[in-house]
DNA sequence: CGCCAGGGCACCG
DNA sequence: CGGTGCCATGGC
């Protein structure tokens, strides 16, 4: 019989390329709480984590060595080394230099699919904080409880068995307007079989978009979020407003240009790093409001 | 109060 | 196919 591991601190010193507050709000992910000043509560992989970050020195409070290991590790993608990344992105191009030195500590989370799937179908035509709250909704509804850090709750995100059963009323009640029959769709595409992550995950890159499309609610851009974010398929890029206006300003002349041939120049200039491009462009321009007339 | 939000779909020519 | 209006809801 195993005994159950004390919970107590795990502190990882040296922690480089990487900033807790820029990676968290970057827009990439959208079930946490700000707690403080470079502080979290977060809900992600059916559980839940209070971190903090203190210069190049992360907190993972109250968790175990076992879970750090085997699920915060990983999460965050401490083992990959960005500082290689950002080079190689400079040396190809140093239109970026200004995005990757201001979002100098963004990593891509390595998020479940599943919940990555349902949360950008909330994600069109929406705003970030909107999306924060439909997704808690959804997770105390249908979710897990996991714990508190003082006031606040947390729960898991559901699973696509707990989502089942839904019916379009209960999810509107969420607030999720017309995306509720895109939600059930996703819902039933995955638990019938016609969704299948270790699939996804191995199929060329437009298989695997055309694949995620064939859901209601499920276009180019959605899909290409779920690849990057939640399939960790790091040559998708996805083209939002905010890209648009972005990669107008540094590759088109300021022209109006469409969302298609501005996603085929970036996977052909970023290749397999595109979504770590995508990532710094799109924090930095939506930041300092690029493109938005005044 | 009007505008737009990490869009997608149906419908149009 | 490429372009346009509509879709719920809330923040500004």
């Amino acid at each position: 019989m195993k005994v159950k591991e004390a919970k107590s601190d795990v502190i990882v010193k040296d922690i480089k390329d990487f900033d807790l507050g820029q990676t968290i709000e970057c827009g990439q992910c959208f079930h946490f709480i700000k707690l403080g000043e470079n502080e979290y509560g977060i809900s992600a992989k059916g559980k839940m984590l209070h971190i903090k970050q203190e210069k190049e020195k992360l907190i993972f409070f109250d968790t175990t060595p076992d879970e750090f290991e085997q699920v915060w590790r990983e999460y965050f993608d401490l083992d990959r080394d960005y500082a290689a990344i950002k080079a190689h992105l400079l040396k190809e191009d140093s239109k970026l230099k200004e995005a990757i030195e201001m979002m100098w500590g963004v990593r891509l989370l390595k998020q479940d699919f599943f919940e990555t799937l349902i949360s950008f179908i909330i994600s069109q035509n929406k705003q970030i904080p909107h999306i924060k709250q439909i997704v808690a909704e959804i997770s105390k509804r249908y979710g897990d409880y996991l714990g508190c850090i003082g006031q606040e709750e947390f729960y898991s995100f559901p699973t696509v068995e707990q989502m089942l059963n839904i019916s379009e009323e209960e999810l509107r009640a969420c607030k999720t307007g017309f995306r509720a029959p895109y939600i059930k769709n996703a819902v039933d595409t995955v638990v019938g079989g016609r969704l299948e992550e270790s699939s996804l995950r191995n199929a060329e890159l437009d298989m695997c978009r055309e694949s995620l499309m064939q859901i209601k609610g499920v276009g180019t851009k959605v899909a290409n979020c779920v690849m990057l974010f939640g399939l960790q398929r790091y040559e998708a890029f996805p083209v939002d407003v905010w890209i648009k206006r972005i990669m107008e300003y540094l590759y088109f002349d300021g022209k109006d240009t469409s969302k298609e041939k501005i996603e085929q120049f970036g996977v052909e200039r970023f290749g397999a790093y595109g979504g770590f491009a995508q990532q710094y462009l799109f924090y930095y321009g939506k930041t300092i409001s690029l493109g938005v007339k005044k």
